[in-house]
RNA sequence: GGUCGGAUGGCCGAGAGGUUAGGCAGAGGUCUGCAAAACCUUUUACAGCGGUUCAAAUCCGCUUCCGACCUCCA
């Protein structure tokens, strides 16, 4: 029934989705590190991911979809030096860790619902399931690819990579990620290979998360915490893990192995990576100084922004780039997006008020073919974008009598659009105002502006026009009488 | 330096051997008391040089430039 294609990144190719248990599907995404505010990078990720969500339930099938929120044992360095995250800016701040991880949190979560993002089935946090995380720590020790020092438990990559493919997600020689990180060698002790990675660190002193365990007093591993919750909620194996680009080589190539020294197997079978955010041509980071908060992007407060944007209009924006190109932010980008975003909600909006005839000019199914057709090539909205275009062009072909539509293809119209603009994409119309005074005195001065229009008394029409543009209302006439919108 | 991925018209961005992607901007038009808005039509393209092919933006090779990862990032 669906020819759903997905691109995975461990065979570098698109697959024919076949869920282990339909109608069940399983995805996991790695979630966001709360020390801080999310920026739009990291929203551009889960809006991916929620096309993803939105697509499959679209397609009938029952998804439980985990995102986890990561708020211990992720350590400035990847090298598994440096202080906790989480931990610095709690020391830094004199608040509870959970506190930070709370304060930033609701911000996420408000910023992602005002993107119009579902929530996902279950947001398990590292913090909650320590236990599970140590049981996984012991049985990969047991399974003899993990060892102890000074009640620290590392990974050992060598020796896993003998018995599993350790670099088949990121595709790379191990030889030459070993001679790569040589040289950083020096000053860790404690680990036998460049590429072993803690699954449980011993705290020191100063430590403020901590936690009992068979190794004594510590805090678990960046990576293990999004093994266990995955295992624990989805199972062995599971249909979809996903995450940003740049967790291939760390995060999700070490998740893989941990999870395979325990079951042998791969967590999931298909993994998706979305591409990155640019500015300027360069990936959106904090060091580089390119990178603003949503909030920022609302209001236009940024140096970097002309002025603001409402969320929808970001969402468009974000969804004209397919998930796995890098998308270039610009002010003219983003600007050319509000433009497209509400001519799309204007001819939506006329869906309604079309007139039907006894025979269609306009093919209602292949329209909704192509459509489908771009969403199954691996989520791919700009074309679906694209051939919702194609029909607001007949919409309004329709709308001035140049096409005809019958009853039951309007009707089929109705139904794409608001499946595929409102429940698939995510969209949703952003009304000015619903305040029903605003509107019935629009209403009044308008029928007062027609009538002294009707008299040819020009002088006063003009007043009224120019001085509701004054207030940031601006009034069109048309055809059909006039509509007013704030501008 | 190593590995991987890119270079598409003024901008954003799809496509991936033969047929117009789409959005925005520009130009022309329709409508209109005027203006705006809206709608219609429409110009400009596949980094460079070779090769394969009846046919290449699309495949292969080289060159140039850019990015990502290898060091915190979705």
């Amino acid at each position: 029934m669906h020819d759903l294609h997905i691109y995975n990144t461990l065979t570098r190719r698109k697959e024919p989705f076949q869920p282990l248990n339909p109608p069940h599907v399983g995805m996991y995404v790695c979630g966001p590190t709360l020390y801080t505010h999310a920026h739009l990078g990291n929203c551009r990720t889960f809006l991916s991911f929620d096309i993803v969500f939105r697509y499959l339930r679209h397609l009938g099938y029952k998804v439980r979809y985990v995102r986890n929120i990561t708020d211990v044992g992720h350590l400035e360095s990847d090298a598994d030096e440096g202080e906790d995250k989480v931990a610095k800016r709690a020391r830094l701040e004199k608040l509870e860790p959970m506190e930070i991880v709370q304060f930033y949190a609701v911000d996420f979560h408000r910023i992602l619902d005002k993107l119009n993002l579902l929530p996902p089935s279950i947001e398990p946090l590292a913090s909650g399931h320590i236990p599970e995380q140590i049981e996984m720590t012991q049985r990969i020790l047991q399974n003899g690819m993990a060892y102890e020092v000074n009640g620290t438990v590392w990974f050992d990559v060598e020796k896993f990579a003998k018995v599993f493919p350790y670099t088949q997600l990121s595709n790379r020689q191990l030889d030459e990620l070993l001679d790569g990180t040589r040289d950083n060698l020096e000053g860790q002790d404690e680990k036998r290979g460049r590429l072993d990675f803690a699954l449980w660190k011993r705290a020191t002193p100063g430590h403020i998360m901590r936690w009992n365990s068979p190794w004594g007093v510590g805090f678990p591993g960046w990576h293990i915490e999004c093994s266990a919750m995955s295992t624990k909620y989805l199972g062995e194996e599971f249909d979809i893990h996903g995450g940003g680009m740049d967790l291939i080589p760390t995060h999700h190539t070490n998740e893989i192995a941990q999870h395979a020294a325990c079951y042998h197997k791969n967590p999931a079978r298909y993994w998706m990576h979305t591409n990155m955010l640019t500015v300027n041509g360069q990936k959106m980071s904090k060091s580089l100084g390119n990178s603003f908060l949503p909030a920022e992007l609302f209001s236009g407060n940024h140096p970097l922004l002309e002025r603001g944007y409402s969320p929808m209009v970001v969402r468009f924006f974000m969804l004209q780039a397919h998930y796995r190109s890098t998308l270039d932010f610009s002010n003219f980008a983003i600007q050319a997006a509000e433009k497209g975003f509400q001519r799309l909600m204007a001819a939506l909006e006329l869906i309604p008020h079309l007139p039907v005839s006894d025979t269609s000019t306009v093919d209602v199914p292949a329209l909704r073919q192509a459509v489908y057709r771009a969403m199954n090539d691996d989520f791919n909205t700009p074309v679906a974008l694209a051939e919702l275009f194609e029909g607001v062009r007949h919409i309004y072909a329709i709308h001035e009598g140049r096409d005809t539509l019958t009853a039951a293809d309007k009707e089929q119209l109705q139904k794409l659009y608001n499946e595929m603009v409102f429940d698939v994409l995510g969209l949703k119309p952003e009304k000015n105002s619903d305040d029903t005074l605003v509107t019935g005195l629009m209403q009044l001065i308008l029928d007062i502006r027609s009538e002294v229009r009707s008299k040819k008394d020009y002088a006063t029409s003009d007043k009224i026009r120019d001085a509701l543009a004054k207030l940031g209302i601006q009034v069109k006439d048309g055809k059909e009488g006039t509509t007013w919108s704030r501008t």
